[in-house]
This record gives C-alpha cells, sequence and structure tokens, in this order.
RNA sequence: CCCUCGGUCUGACGCGGCGCACCAGCGUGAACCGGGUCAGGGCCGGAAGGCAGCAGCCCUAAGCGCCACGGAGCGGGUGCCGUCAGGGAGCCGGGGGCGC
C-alpha cells in the first residue's frame, strides 16, 4: 500500500531538487504534481485540494533558509503536512481503571468482528480483562465467528440472542459482570453491506441503552471514496470517537486511509495489518507519513550520526562506515519502517505482495556483500578495485553490479547525512522534530 | 765498549671484549592468485541432501622486525690476556765481562 503514492510524491519534489532557487511557478508545478498524485491514489478531492494549499501557503510564508535547498524546505513542509492529515500526534483510545465499555462498528467485510478480536487480544496482553460481546442480533453466523476467536485467544465472549432487545442485552451483560469481573466490554455490532435505515436505528438505540465510552468506526483502507461517507454517516447518526483502518497491509492505493481522518475529524487509533491475531498496532502518524515519503531509515541513521558525533565530537561525519551502514539496515529491518513491521509478523511475509519481500531480500545480500569484505575496505571502500570488487561479489553470490550499487548506496547516504547534520547544526527547521 | 736475557715491535693461534647477524628464539606477516574451519550470502536438487566459497578466526610461506642468553661464523685503530714463532736498527729494563 502507498507505493506508487510514495514514489509519485517523491518523483515531484525530486525535480526541485538542485535548484537553488525556484519560482512561485515551480512550486505550483509541483503542487500540481503532488495533488494529482494523492488524487491518483483515491485520496479524497477535499483533502488533497486542501492539503496542497496548505502546503503552498506555508511554503511561501517561510523564509528562506540558506542552510534547506528549496526542494529539502518543500519536503519537510509536505511532511508535517502529511503527519497532520493524518492526525498529528498518536492518539489511544481513553482506558479508565474499569468499566470500560466500547462499541466496534461499521459495514459488513470491514473486518470489524477480527478488529474486536485482535483488539481484544491487545488488551490483554497488557494485563486487561476483556470481554466480548457478539452483538448481531440477526446473524447468528456472525456471532458464531466472534465466538470461535474469543476461543482461540482465551477471552470469554457473550452473545445475544435473535432478535434480543437493547435492555434485556444489558441486563445480561451487567449479569455477566457480576460472577466475571472484566474492565474491558469490546462489542461487535451487527454489519450490513450497504448502510439502511434499520441498522442505523438498531445501533443507535443499542449505544443509547449501553452508553459505551468509546465508539470505534472500523474502516477498510481497500474501499475507495465510499468509506468515507460510511463513516461520515456512521458519525452523523450514532457518534464516533475513533476510527481503526483495517488491511492496511493490502494493495489497495491507501488513499482513503489517508482522508477519513480529516474528513470524519476523528483520530485513528489503530491500524490493523494481517489476519493473524497479532496484526494489529497503534497508529502512528509520523510513521506513516514517513513511510510515504521514503524517509523511514533516514531518521534512526542521523540519531546514531548525532550520537555518534556527541561520543566523538572531534570525528568527522565521514567517518560513517559500511559496517554502520549494515547496523542501520539490520535496524530498518527489525523496527523500523512499516513494511518491517509487517514482516516481523509471523507468516505474514508469505502473504504479503512480491514487493516486500523483496525488500527484504534485498537488505540480506547487501549484508552478506559487506560482510564479504576485509575490516580495512569497510572502512574504506575506496580502495575497492575491480578485483576486489570480484571476489567480493563472488563469495556473497551477488554480481559486481550489486556491489557498485552497495557502493553508491553508501556514498549517497554519507552526503545525505552530511547536508542532514549541518541543518541541524543551524537550528534550520529540520525534517525530524522527534 | 762488548756479550747476554727480556720488554717494546710483527705474525699465527687461543681466551676475553666489542661489532655484524647465519641458525635458533620471539613478534609480525597472504584481499583474491597458501592450508584448515568456513558465519552470512550463493549454486545444484521436487525433496532428502550435496557443492563451490568471501570475510572472520586458526595455521603456515616468503618478507619485515626484535633479540644477542644459546649454536655456528666473520670483522677490528680490540685487551698493560695467554702460547708459539720472527726480530735489522732504535728505545727501555735485568745479568755478566773489559777499560777508565
Amino acid at each position: 500500500m502507498f507505493e506508487s503514492l510514495s514514489q509519485r510524491i517523491r518523483a515531484a519534489v525530486d525535480k526541485l531538487r538542485g535548484r537553488g532557487r525556484i519560482t512561485e511557478a515551480d512550486l505550483k508545478a509541483t503542487l500540481r504534481e503532488i495533488r494529482m498524485s494523492l488524487l491518483e491514489a483515491d485520496v479524497n478531492f477535499e483533502v488533497a485540494k486542501n492539503f496542497v494549499n496548505k502546503v503552498q501557503e506555508k511554503t511561501l510564508g517561510q523564509a528562506v533558509l540558506e542552510s534547506l535547498t528549496p526542494a529539502e524546505q518543500i519536503l519537510s513542509v509536505v511532511y508535517e503536512e502529511l503527519v497532520e492529515m493524518l492526525g498529528g500526534e498518536a492518539r489511544q483510545p481513553l482506558l479508565k481503571n474499569e468499566g470500560n465499555l466500547w462499541f466496534m462498528v461499521g459495514l459488513q467485510g470491514s473486518g470489524k468482528t477480527t478488529t474486536s478480536g485482535k483488539l481484544a487480544h491487545f488488551y490483554k496482553s497488557k494485563g486487561r480483562r476483556p470481554l466480548l460481546v457478539a452483538a448481531d442480533t440477526q446473524r447468528p453466523a456472525a456471532r458464531e465467528q466472534l465466538r470461535i476467536l474469543g476461543e482461540k485467544i482465551g477471552v470469554p465472549v457473550l452473545e445475544v440472542a435473535d432478535g434480543e432487545r437493547p435492555e434485556t442485552t444489558r441486563a445480561r451483560l451487567q449479569q455477566h459482570l457480576t460472577f466475571d469481573y472484566r474492565d474491558l466490554v469490546i462489542v461487535d455490532t451487527a454489519g450490513r453491506l450497504q448502510i439502511d435505515q434499520a441498522l442505523m436505528d438498531e445501533l443507535a438505540r443499542l449505544k443509547q441503552v449501553l452508553g459505551p465510552s468509546e465508539t470505534l468506526l472500523v474502516v477498510d483502507s481497500m474501499t475507495g471514496q465510499e468509506a468515507l461517507n460510511v463513516s461520515k454517516a456512521f458519525d452523523e447518526r450514532i457518534g464516533v470517537t475513533g476510527l481503526i483502518l483495517t488491511k492496511l497491509d493490502g494493495d489497495a492505493r491507501g488513499g482513503a486511509a489517508l482522508s477519513a481522518r480529516y474528513v470524519t475529524g476523528k483520530p485513528i487509533y489503530f491500524a490493523g495489518v494481517s489476519e493473524k491475531i497479532e496484526g494489529l498496532e497503534p497508529f502512528y502518524p509520523d510513521r506513516l507519513a514517513q513511510r510515504i515519503l521514503g524517509m523511514g531509515d533516514l531518521q534512526t541513521l542521523l540519531e546514531k550520526a548525532r550520537q555518534a558525533e556527541l561520543e566523538a565530537p572531534q570525528k568527522d561525519l565521514k567517518e560513517i562506515t559500511l559496517e554502520d551502514l549494515i547496523i542501520q539496515m539490520r535496524q530498518m529491518r527489525k523496527m523500523g519502517s512499516f513494511t518491517e513491521i509487517l514482516g516481523m509478523i509471523p507468516g505474514l511475509s508469505r502473504m504479503l505482495p512480491p514487493g516486500f519481500s523483496v525488500d527484504e531480500k534485498q537488505v540480506s545480500r547487501m549484508e552478506a556483500i559487506v560482510l564479504s569484505m576485509t575490516p580495512k575496505e569497510r572502512r574504506d571502500p575506496r580502495i575497492l578495485n575491480a578485483s576486489r570488487r570480484k571476489r567480493i561479489a563472488a563469495g556473497s553470490g551477488t554480481t559486481v553490479q550489486e556491489v557498485n550499487r552497495l557502493i553508491k548506496t553508501f556514498e549517497d547516504t554519507k552526503q545525505m547525512l552530511k547536508t542532514l547534520a549541518k541543518q541541524q547544526a543551524r537550528g534550520g527547521r529540520g525534517l525530524f522534530r522527534r
């Protein structure tokens, strides 16, 4: 998800790279590109327009910083706005010490039931005592699904009966809680393929009777603009306090996911990323933004660079070696960007589209290349002549071309770090503020 | 003045000292074109399994360095060292003879 959007935005900004000054016309052209790519990714028209306007406003109003190239400056604004669009700070649902009652609402097929299970599992692993309530009064199959899920994760499930009245449900819930104490009740409500009045009425009534502390709307990232209308409808009719995006690991363009927060004005709490029960993560706007802009890896690198500077101030940034690069890659693979998080979930790698696993493999191969070098070569890649490269390629099971590419990457990264460090040193408005 | 012995002098050898550094000793020492083990990565295979192999580590070669106790050897403006040999003149010392 987000690959093509990511590529297009970067391409647009890259065009400005290397220019000392840019005119307002240049800026507008770039912004148009960005807007196009947003729209193409199925981002809501209004959201895209607004986004671009804000970027333009901010960029024009900004003093020209001599330490930043125009491209960098724009990228930095785009990043900030992107984070903003996704909700700014990461948010979590309100969780009291006891008596939490959460509503899960959404269309059928959005992954509502699965997500309810994931949530229960997530909080159970954090020491909570969740209870699942299968509240679909019309479809026994839906209740069945939740019950199986609950068994799997060891969380009790309270099932409503067909056509049960909300008042009855409330009574049964209270009864259950008296002999089995639970501090978090997750109510998996009924879903329909389309929004209909009857469904809404039923939900509203249930809500009124149970009085949930949070109402979480489950949104399928794969559905397009339609998802937004649904969101709005739900919010208007029954009131929503937060969003959960599901199927973020899917292959869709992701525009709806990006727009959801803005259109509904509700925070995104979680993101679901696999069919596995563990596949639920708190949602971090900044991380996703970084990933979209393809700079998730730079942050850790920069931190490392800064740290190295503190430890040995006289040591130049040039001293960063290939070994550091590999360490970074390993960390990246472990925890850095979204891709890696997905990769960590057992069994998930098989389900990922090929693009993901190639990345993974690529890193191992690059690592193998560096591992085939002598310590001297790692310290100073400049000594790598043709015969050495040939040896390394043969020894690591790669090709000379790959070795060359790695060296190039390394040089580029080194260069980039120097630039970034310079910005930081001057207190300029950096890309990374955390 | 004569005779004589020895030293000074020369040579060889021995011993010692100093220097050199051959062996030994120690250290270092091969990107690949040495050996072992071969992480990672690769190759063959449907699989079971194989295979090649870089880095590292271990070992080793030439090379480089240290050392000068040990073994072998070479060198000298080397020693109030030893033995043998040579020794014309001079010089120094001892003994004997003759003359005044």
